[in-house]
DNA sequence: AAATATTTTTAGCCTTCCCTAAAAAAATAT
DNA sequence: ATATTTTTTTAGGGAAGGCTAAAAATATTT
């Protein structure tokens, strides 16, 4: 008679691994346990939907799952998430540095292939990319372990008038907000100086490369520094 | 009030995408149409769910399908397999042509990355790749609109003895033969000089790269050569 | 030509992941 | 403290793509 294997690891589905990767950036920011509707927006579900899966992804170890209260991953749903998330960053630094695509281009693609399933595949992207530590919007790495050293860049609406920073990171990773960037000819390094803050609206004029320009609260949302 | 597109490409599924490479492989042999059970055989399923499959692909434009009588590709079926196919190379020849595989780790990996959605995409990896016309396995790379050019080397069965030509492409791209062939330290574009037949087994022995060894009439039918 | 064997299809059911509508719980307002 | 609103769950169902078992068509033997 035989017991079932401790490390049963279940095989996690395409659509598991969207779930468990919802969560993991979801819950990166509050500490609290992320919401059943946070979840359903974030992945273009219903509710329900989304009710259904934590009931699996729990069931699976993956999550902690309490009704009505929310969930948050477990130790090997977070690994499950990093690898994920390890995957579509290295293959969206490969798609920019080896094929000809530029930054705004490339998440859908990532979509796709970050669920490909094969270590010895990924580990030799990493080591043919040179094992880089940011992808194309600045986003960190994780190994493969599944450690993700964050970014500790801080947002554009927390500086004060007169300091600058070089653009580390991007939050919305969204085409049409890095075609923005780049009509606004904004790239990651670039040394940006903020010149005034308009209370009005907290609209904000920054300097970069020697020229001026005015961004939305909104966009300076989404830009992060370092000092 | 609107008419549905004439051009209304519906969306192809990745199993459908599996049963359109099916039949252009098996179709390929014999001028006829391809059996319900071979399609089972070939995708591991049953042949209830290749009928039920053949109706969809049918109802697509895919397949001309006729109860009992067997399928076979339309045009537009031929593209999309083509496409498939042409995919599947191209990942092959990049796995072990820019990442360390061998030729006998590909296929698996392969099998997921055929599937992955961008015209663009695949079109990029063909040009890093600088266009090869040949997979690892030395089968023909389908062209950006689904030509493909076939083989044209023979059997190594249909060599006489003391006969030669060179390795061109081997026909079993399982990992269990790739690896016999490894082990046997016979390649592609090795020269193999058919030294005699056994009559007996139809085992046949031959030189390559200066040393003779017996290969069974099995082996040989997966072996092509172009004299 | 009839009997038997094989192949293919049909019928009915399962799982996954999604949906809508209604019920239940929790949060917020009065 | 109660009423209202919002969030979450439940109940029931649908499409896709599998499966088994039985029926129907075709192929092969005798």
């Amino acid at each position: 008679m035989y017991l079932c294997s401790h490390k049963t690891n279940h095989v996690v589905t395409q659509s598991e691994e969207n779930y468990l990767k919802a969560i993991y950036h979801l819950g990166k920011q509050g500490a609290n346990a992320v919401s059943t509707n946070a979840i359903a927006e974030k992945i273009h579900t219903k509710a329900s939907s989304v009710t259904d899966m934590l009931k699996k992804l729990a069931e699976k170890k993956l999550v902690n799952y309490k009704k009505y209260q929310g969930v948050c991953l477990t130790k090997k749903g977070k690994t499950v998430a990093a690898n994920v998330i390890r995957k579509h960053r290295l293959w969206e630094v490969f798609l920019v540095e080896k094929l000809k695509f530029s930054w705004d281009e490339v998440h859908d693609i990532a979509e796709q292939l970050e669920h490909i399933k094969s270590e010895k595949l990924i580990n030799e992207i990493d080591a043919f990319l040179e094992f880089p530590t940011k992808d194309p919007h600045g986003d960190p790495i994780p190994d493969r372990h599944g450690n993700i050293v964050e970014n500790n860049s801080v947002n554009l609406l927390e500086i004060k008038t007169g300091n600058e920073g070089v653009l580390a990171h991007v939050k919305d990773s969204s085409d049409i907000f890095l075609k923005y960037l780049n009509k606004n000819n904004l790239a990651l390094g670039d040394t940006i100086k903020v010149i005034d803050i308009e209370p009005f609206d907290n609209s904000i004029k920054i300097e970069v490369k020697a020229k001026q320009i005015v961004i939305s609260k909104n966009v300076a949302k989404n830009l992060f520094i370092n000092i």
